[in-house]
DNA sequence: TAGCGTTCTTAAGATACCTTAATGGAATAG
DNA sequence: CTATTCCATTAAGGTATCTTAAGAACGCTA
């Protein structure tokens, strides 16, 4: 389980042995049951996520209630409300497991302690937060200039692994269309 | 010029008196004209750039040949192709200056210098970043959940001071619509 | 001062996407 | 095993935004 977190960040930052079992000490695991939340708006996030095991999604909702998935995450990935994290404000996204999950977190005070006795941590989540800042960039501009077809097409082509593991209204959410219309997109795919 | 610069970092992170000079001494100024490039689309992005005078925009073209504008700049923050510059691969946005400006660039050899001997750059980083995410994050969801007329309004009262310097249509381009549905969006808005 | 490029506006018709509502199948709970 | 909820599909009518085209206002520059 924890291999997992170590191996995720030894492929970004050289780490010792000694620092490698610090980090280790210092996550906690949490088990999810399906639809159990590991956040909820209004709540302060106080860990930096980890998903060791299973799919999670990041959504928030408008003002009439409904849901816009910002983000899924996979075995693999790091997820939060990063907003509240950085500033201890209270949430204002929901983190919710779509399936069961295993999820390891640390603590900011703890994490804060590793970055000021582990340089490399630093520069971990440095570069980690550069690389999704990158994706996301390519993501505004893909809603910019692409039309919801072409969106589905990338994204079911490039997260395959994504797609398998989630239903297809909350595909349509992270898109940003309705369930009715991406039905009507994947028929017209279909038909050609 | 420098000022803004050692300002913007130690708004951040602290840093000694040594740093702040070795921190100076590596970034280099240059001057551009009205609709001059800092960066093609195409060519290597080795540096990071921090506008300390003026106004710039972050665009990309699409297969039509249409712009979309990713991101404006102005006095006091960075702008790059992130993606292009962590790669090392060619460019796929153009960094083009709306007003003269004055950008303060460091090239990747010795950022990533600074890198090594100032803990505290790796945390600048960090944080900046984050923040950019944070940022971004918080447009993506807009964009999902909100009317073109809503994010005008939203980006007119948060930039007041951005907006000031550019042209309506590249606000249109930012905003993800075309310069005469903006006309008409700013029209209804006078006749309330 | 005239002329030209740039930017903004207006309007008509086209299209992508949404809303609502209804149906049937699949998953889940009891 | 059955009842119930969840999910995907279809279709009709509505709305937001785009496309195209034209003209007006502004500011350079010759």
């Amino acid at each position: 389980m924890y291999d997992l977190l170590i191996g995720n960040i030894k492929e970004l930052v050289p780490l010792t042995e000694d620092e490698s079992k610090l980090i280790k000490k210092s996550f906690e695991p949490v088990h999810l049951k399906k639809k159990q939340f590991l956040l909820q708006s209004g709540e302060y996030s106080n860990h930096m996520r980890f998903i060791s095991q299973g799919c999670v999604k990041l959504y928030n909702l408008d003002e009439l209630g409904v849901e816009h998935i910002l983000q899924f995450g996979i075995s693999g990935w790091w997820i939060n409300d990063l907003y509240a994290y950085l500033t201890q404000k209270p949430a204002t996204f929901f983190i919710q497991a779509i399936t069961q999950s295993t999820v390891l977190q640390i603590h900011r005070d703890r994490l804060n302690e590793l970055f000021d006795k582990i340089h490399m941590m630093d520069r971990f989540f440095r570069i980690k937060t550069q690389n999704g800042y990158v994706a996301l960039q390519e993501r505004t501009i893909n809603n910019m200039s692409q039309s919801a077809e072409q969106r589905y097409l990338e994204f079911i082509e490039r997260y395959r692994d994504i797609e398998q593991q989630i239903p297809q209204y909350m595909l349509a959410s992270y898109l940003g269309v309705t369930p009715e219309h991406l039905s009507s997109i994947r028929k017209n795919i279909r038909d050609y």
